[in-house]
DNA sequence: TATGAATGAGTGTTCATTCAT
DNA sequence: AATGAATGAACACTCATTCAT
């Protein structure tokens, strides 16, 4: 993606100032963030222009560079945004459930509703960024930081059985939450039937 | 309004047509495919350019549409030859093995082997494709379909109790294997290891 | 200008490989560093866009990056030829010629006679560079060193007073020279007139 | 079939209507002027955006508009200033030398250190504005009619032998000066050195 | 079988400028 | 007198693809 600009004139950075009093308006910033959001999590980071963001708003490219100086940051911060969603949705599950498996399961749950079509902005979090520049995918992966660490609480908080990796456990239970929008289909199971039936072959195993 | 997302450019069909006589050594095909499985597994399909595919076996862009009429036959051909690996990587793995659980171990352990760094060629199959174009992603799927039915077989093989959805659980597993290039880094615990220990946690369980 | 590529993929430098034999007509190549020469001396390097030069043979934008894999290539090609363009000319101009004054005025004559007017494509040596990138500002003086060094000698061929540089004798004329596209009026006198003027101000002096 | 370059946009005249009542300090007016001059002077006309020259002095680019209506009226004003400022550095290597040739070296020398790093406002008239379009170059060259005018002054002052066509040195001496951006490097010469050096090859010749 | 050359639509990004507030 | 937000046209460059040779 990601393409030079006209000629070098010193990089300029401009750092994406997270407005300063957040207090007007600023609608079409967050416009544009959940615009992002729901197309990057429809067709990846890469298949998704900056022109299409900009279309679906009904604002020109250019005019989105006020907003964001580049696409890489509107990335940055429309995953955030995601992995924001995400944490509300694991504090909403998490209200009144006692009970440590319970626990993890509620928030299984609404990790898939959220990852296959609750909400579009969320869907950003699940989008493969394995393939992007490294600087770019340290980032991301610093976002998910917070997420992950307080879904390693929720696994510390399991009694398990000697000789388990918990963190090994988290990165299977991920891998099989996050790998689903390879082959969910709308038809079948849902999605809390799906995070439910995962979190019960960890919980007991299948034998 | 949503727009849509890049490539399409024009349909134009014109199937893949197996090679012609098939006879002479058609080794250049062969190179190109390996080139581009190679590529896609390191880079991503997307991120991957017909030129850099050409570049990597010394041939100019152009000439390899008289191999594949479109990038499109050439992912699914790439694919193809790293499903085949797959394949008999798991016949190796296989060679010998009597019991249930220690077969399909010994096909998680090839198939992590074969993806984290093993094989190039491999690699191709632990690409996301959840992006791509329905039509394309379709027939990634169903080339697939005949590894994942003999993993499916493996899982049949094995006597679990009650209430277990099979399929949910090869689903489960194949997650948790493809998602670890997301985070796999060579210094910490081998492939195999990671291989085994996610087959113990489905076969006995956490708790 | 120089604007940055899709995404990082590694540069891929394609270096500008100069032809193999050169033999072929490879004429479209030829006519692009023309117009591109014409271009650059009449507007400037950063006023002149690559679509003004594929336009100007009739090419469409895209289509030159076969032949120059960067505006910055073909910038340093378009200099060296004219830089070529100026060589020539020097030759020609000193054939036969002798007296060391006479072949400086003579030189001095065919310099200005290229850059006011005579080819389009020697001008571009009188294209104001000092505002380039640092690097690519490097080149193109690198490229102007033979056609200084040939100057140098004309000079150091002279026989002056004591107390002369004969590098900043060198620099000044060459500015007296490269300066005047900046005032020169093709009703006033005519370049050869101010090349013998300005080579007899500096072999007299004014006093 | 040459293609118009960059710029125009569109013309719609506004006369730079010098201040309504000039009554108020002013002084935003005189900082953009000066950050204007000293970017322009560092990095040219077409590569110094507005916004550049906003943020120097704190202020956003549209607000700018306010003092200025257009880039060109900027580049005027700002040349402008430059010129007084090389006026005055002018008046003042003037004071108290007398002897025509020691009064034009010592405006060569001032001419140089501005040039060359004295001052960043000065800088401006060094900036090649040869390949601006043709209206705008029209009112620079107009501006610098009087800094020439006070230099053909000085010229006429001396006494020549014959022969000399006064002009042709003029514009002689300035482009060696001009030119010197070009190939300057500070570990060299001083620029008191260089113009002095220059003022000497035309006073004595270099027979 | 492959090359050389081109196409056309696309990409991210920049920039002078406008204008309501 | 200045801001925030947008416009629209331009720019350098990439890419899948085509096709005569």
């Amino acid at each position: 993606m990601s393409i030079a600009p006209r000629r070098i004139r010193t990089p300029k950075k401009r750092v994406t100032q997270r407005r300063r009093g957040n207090t007007r308006s600023d609608n079409r910033r967050d416009e544009l963030l959940a615009a992002a959001a729901r197309l990057f999590s429809k067709n990846g980071f890469e298949a998704t222009s900056m022109r299409d963001i900009a279309n679906e708003v009904g604002m020109l490219a250019g005019s989105m560079y006020y907003h964001f100086p580049a696409k890489d940051d509107l990335i940055v911060a429309a995953h955030a945004e995601g992995v924001q969603e995400l944490l509300r949705a694991m504090d909403t599950a998490l209200e009144g459930v006692v009970g440590a498996w319970e626990r993890l399961e509620a928030v299984c749950v609404a990790h898939l509703d959220n990852l296959l079509g609750g909400s579009d902005i969320a869907g950003v979090v699940a989008v493969d960024f394995s393939q992007l520049p490294e600087e770019l995918r340290a980032r991301l992966i610093e976002q998910r930081d917070e997420y992950e660490g307080r879904l390693a609480q929720l696994i510390d908080a399991l009694e398990l059985r000697e000789g388990v990796d918990r963190r090994l456990m988290r990165l299977s239970l991920l891998g099989s939450l996050n790998w689903t929008p390879n082959w969910y289909r709308a038809e079948g199971h849902t999605p809390a039937d799906i995070a439910r039936h995962f979190v019960a072959l960890l919980r007991q195993g299948v034998c």
